[in-house]
DNA sequence: AGTCTTCTGTGATTTTTGTCACAAACAAGT
DNA sequence: ACTTGTTTGTGACAAAAATCACAGAAGACT
């Protein structure tokens, strides 16, 4: 493992202690998702506990016909929850991950990884951290989808974004949709409203937040 | 602990190991939930892991508004993932958990459960089966409230319903209604064509569920 | 400049869902 | 049998969202 990789790590997951750092540096692999890349659903890493080191992954639910939905977004130190649980993936659910930016995604052994829970206490905490957090992220999600219109349920994407990207969304509405499983059309117009609020200003490719609570 | 539930114990969670199934019997203690009566909210068992050894609960999602939809159920030798993970509850995720029947539940103290699953392998296999069990099924959910219409979603409400009941839901439009969030002309309306396809036939406060594949 | 493609804006229309209003059916109790 | 309250059925209407149909704008490429 090249020592940039070794330093990424040990700031990003300062939380572990140490000598299950050493482990980790010592017994995990560690795999570079260019940006679209998929993770998961290759079937080589679902044995594996997977931490992201560097970049920006996106979870997300696809159904048959090819709808989806974001379910959160990955940064580097967290953990990606499934990849601990779903050790014997029975194909059916749907669920996909995807780099939006290159990264570095770091491979553990799910042995070692149970053999951790045990033996690092540390490790024990972040796993059940890492639980709790998506759990509750996806719970957020879910109220959004069950409970708001179209108008809010724009606006937590938008927000949500914002908080793993820079200022700007990077997307055309066409992709924003398909996100939200709507349409490009009922996008646009919501975005429209929007700037005309003043909380956004619309370009091509790209939208310019300028605060969404003014809504 | 009275020997009538040492039996049901030993019976629902017979996946465990013995020397666990002891230690359950000796630390921890029941409380048994009237038909409604909620679980969890009322501060006393956050910091606790809790089994359902006999009835029904309900798990479902309320908003500010008192909207709700429901998550799952939880049967007998099932155990509450929400418990396990949300030991530091921090209020604003309003999950709430029902008895829909008369129901007892275990309750362990959540740094004995801790520490099983470093010594009892068992205990470390329910716990994550437990997660998983309940990520998909909440997938399942999200799933149906993302991806489908209202007409979907209430067959896959009617269909879950029955896995945990018989072959009849005793439930009003009205509250059908609340627990998908939609509101009682429409389900009304939604089941008046299930009848006329054969599906289902409609009574008051209950419907006889014939076939719900017809559709 | 001119051609292409992709993205965005907008009107018109349809489908789905929610709301309002009110009647009929049913059950419970007196 | 007669209130009373709850549940269900329905028509009319409003709102939200999806779909269709095109036109114009912004880049990309010759």
């Amino acid at each position: 493992m090249e020592s940039k990789n070794k330093n990424d790590l040990l700031q990003k997951f300062s939380q572990l202690e140490q000598p299950l750092l050493d482990e980790i540096l010592a017994q995990s692999t560690i795999k570079r998702l260019e940006e679209g890349e998929e993770a998961l659903r290759t079937g080589q890493y679902i044995k594996s506990t997977v931490l992201l080191s560097k970049g920006l992954l996106k979870v997300y639910r696809e159904d048959e016909e090819g709808n989806e939905f974001l379910m959160y977004y990955l940064e580097p130190g967290n953990a990606c929850a499934l990849s601990m649980m779903c050790t014997a993936r029975d194909e059916q659910s749907q669920i996909r991950v995807k780099a939006v930016d290159e990264s570095d995604i770091i491979l553990i052994p799910s042995h070692l990884s149970e053999l951790w829970l045990a033996k690092y206490k540390s490790w024990h905490n972040f796993v059940i951290a890492s639980y709790r957090q998506r759990f509750e992220e996806l719970l957020q999600t879910l109220d959004s989808i069950a409970f708001k219109g179209l108008d809010e349920r724009l606006i937590f994407y938008l927000k949500r974004h914002l908080k793993v990207s820079g200022k700007e969304v990077k997307l055309s509405h066409q992709q924003i949709a398909h996100e939200l499983s709507s349409s490009r059309e009922v996008i646009s117009r919501l975005l429209k409203k929007l700037e005309q609020t003043g909380a956004v200003t619309l370009h091509r490719n790209y939208i310019e937040v300028h605060d969404l609570d003014l809504v």
